[in-house]
DNA sequence: TATTGGATCGCC
DNA sequence: GCGATCCAATAG
């Protein structure tokens, strides 16, 4: 027997504007949405870092602003996308209030819709392999850096609650930085399937 | 203007 | 384990 229509509500500005750590943990569970060209592709986030602040020697913004992480200190609720590795994409969501740079990466998706076209821009067939990792559900959902200062209240790319209750939560060090890995700013959704690694 | 290193991935 | 590959930050 199936049920009604699941709750599905977009995060607002709200939600983004308040303490970094605690958005990077209740961003897990909701589902990132990237509309483009009449396509619909999503995934629920399973894996989240958190990047925080003038004194976090892992985030872009420890040293000030500059021309590629102005988004960081602007309003929370954007999208901040960078290229690193001169190959790959990364995607953050913006937080806390202007002026204070800090950002959420989703590092991790559990596919849901558009898993077809998925596979097309991965040339991947595995589910696992889509979007399991930062630059992977980047290539997956055409997020490049035209993304970049997007505002995640549009359209083209939002964040939505669709109900789904999370299980347990596990935080770890960040990956693949240098400095800063005592923080344990890095969440997922235990026993996840999709988280990276 | 030149140099250096990177919030990764995929193959060896 | 390691190379790819090029942008962007920093130094000169």
């Amino acid at each position: 027997m199936k049920k009604g229509k699941p709750i599905s509500k977009k995060l607002n500005r709200k939600f983004y504007n308040r303490p970094t750590v605690q958005v990077a943990k209740e961003l897990l569970g909701k589902y990132l949405v990237v509309q483009k060209d009449g396509y619909n592709l999503s995934g629920k986030i399973v894996e989240t870092e958190a990047y925080i602040g003038f004194k976090d020697p892992a985030s872009h913004a420890y040293r000030g602003m500059t021309p590629r992480n102005m988004v960081m200190f602007g309003d929370p609720g954007y999208a901040y996308v960078y290229i690193t590795y001169g190959i790959h994409h990364c995607l953050n969501l913006v937080t806390e209030k202007k002026g204070y740079p800090a950002a959420v990466l989703i590092r991790a998706l559990d596919p849901t819709d558009g898993i077809g076209l998925m596979m097309k821009r991965r040339e991947r067939q595995s589910l696992k392999d889509l979007t399991s990792g930062p630059a992977k559900l980047c290539q997956a959902l055409n997020v490049d850096r035209k993304v970049n200062g997007a505002d995640l209240y549009s359209d083209v790319i939002y964040v939505e609650d669709r109900g789904d209750e999370v299980q347990k939560i596990a935080s770890s060090s960040r990956i693949g930085i240098k400095e800063g890995k005592e923080k344990r700013w890095r969440f997922y959704i235990k026993n996840s399937e999709f988280v990276s690694r």
